[in-house]
DNA sequence: CACGAAATTAGAATTAATCTAAATCTTGAC
DNA sequence: GTCAAGATTTAGATTAATTCTAATTTCGTG
């Protein structure tokens, strides 16, 4: 569990009320939450926040390595408190996106992309969850 | 070179003037477009289209197996007339999206994932295209 | 030709995200 | 302690992708 107002902190963020609602709001979510989910979370923390300060600083959370955003879901961003390498999986029927660990998937024949740099990569994989 | 007329008869679509316009300009398209980039397309072949048209259309191409999605762009939607399984590289400078053959990449570790019924799955590259 | 179904359309509505410009906090220099 | 400069927050306007609506046009068939 992640202590919202030390990991502003340490991500040289000046820790407002506001930004402290919306950390804890996103920093311990696994379920990669839209702005939209995130403004109604930090709003029941009892903190008055805007829409506007919550993409402010989801936008800022970002730039400062804080979280990353995901381009999975359509129509909509979605943010993700996991900064590693993983890969990602989705629940065709409920549009849930699960977190798979990097080290369980390997990737071979990447030399067969010599005229790319890659800067990053992972797999994608759609599908049911069983049980 | 696909034809369109033939195309849009082979998918069990009724060819109107304005779908073989939009057929024309997404089939042999390798860029993954957007509606709105397929609209403008589409009426340059000196065809009346609306935009309405055009959503209409590609969703059904879609529904037909013509044409898939890809969620892949940060705020709308692109079309792919590779059907095909394939991967994609994304350049970051750019945004240009670039398919990827499905044999030049081996995902391994699948076994891991026995909770999950996998119906698809891809590779997301970003980074830059050399040279 | 006539008629019902299919297709098309302009514009309204919806939704995610950004922008604007004013109000409100903080902070550090004095 | 005071206060100006800068940072932060905000409501509401704006933009952009997409969908919806309801009217019009076109199509296929008898
Ligand atoms: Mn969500
Ligand atoms: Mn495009
Ligand atoms: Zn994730
Ligand atoms: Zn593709």
């Amino acid at each position: 569990m992640k202590n919202a107002l030390t990991f502003l902190q340490d991500h040289g963020i000046q820790p407002t009320a506001q930004r402290v609602a919306i950390a804890e709001a996103v920093l311990d979510n696994t379920t990669h939450p839209t702005a939209e989910e995130i403004l109604v979370d930090a709003q029941k923390r009892c903190a008055i926040v805007s829409r506007a300060t919550v993409y402010n600083a989801l936008k800022l959370f970002v730039e400062k390595g804080m979280l990353r955003t995901q381009i999975i879901r359509e129509g909509t961003v979605v943010y993700d408190p996991n900064t590693q390498n993983h890969h990602h999986f989705i629940d065709e029927e409920s549009g849930t996106i699960i977190d798979i660990p990097w080290d369980w998937l390997k990737v071979q024949g990447k030399q067969n992309l010599e005229e790319y740099d890659i800067h990053e990569y992972q797999v994608i994989l759609r599908g049911r969850k069983k049980r």
